[in-house]
DNA sequence: AGACTGACTCTAG
DNA sequence: CCTAGAGCCAGTC
C-alpha cells in the first residue's frame, strides 16, 4: 500500500462535508486507490480521526456493525436515512463542489 | 507461495 | 426486494 494513496484516501474522506456522504468507490476513484476495499481498509486503520460514518456503500447502505449509530450521526448532520439507507442521489458528495 | 478474509461493487436470478 | 456468484486488491496465517 502506497503511503501517498493512503494519505489521499484520508484527505478525501476528511474533505467530505457534513450533510453529504460518499461511497467507498468514490473515495477510491478520487484517491486513486486500486479498489474500494482499500478505502475500507484505510478507514479501519485510521478511520478513528475521520468521518468514516459519511462513507457508505454504493447503494447508500452502511455495512458496519454500528450502522444504527452512524445513521444517527448522519441524521444529526442533516442526512436523513430511509430505513437504514441513504439517498445517494441526494446526499452524495460532489467532489466538484468542494471549495478547498 | 498458497489459502482465507474483508468497513466493496456489479450482474444475474 | 433479497440472495448468490464473481472480480478485485491488500493483509494475515
Amino acid at each position: 500500500m502506497d503511503e501517498e494513496t493512503h494519505e489521499w484516501i484520508r484527505e478525501y474522506i476528511a474533505a467530505v462535508p457534513a450533510g453529504s456522504v460518499a461511497s467507498y468507490g468514490d473515495i477510491a476513484a478520487l484517491a486513486g486507490a486500486s479498489n474500494p476495499r482499500i478505502v475500507g481498509w484505510v478507514l479501519k486503520e485510521d478511520g478513528f480521526d475521520l468521518p468514516w460514518h459519511r462513507i457508505l456503500r454504493a447503494d447508500g447502505t452502511v455495512a458496519v456493525h454500528k450502522q444504527q449509530e452512524q445513521l444517527d450521526r448522519l441524521r444529526a448532520e442533516g442526512v436523513l436515512a430511509k430505513d437504514s439507507k441513504i439517498d445517494m442521489k441526494v446526499y452524495r458528495w460532489d467532489p466538484d463542489s468542494r471549495t478547498n
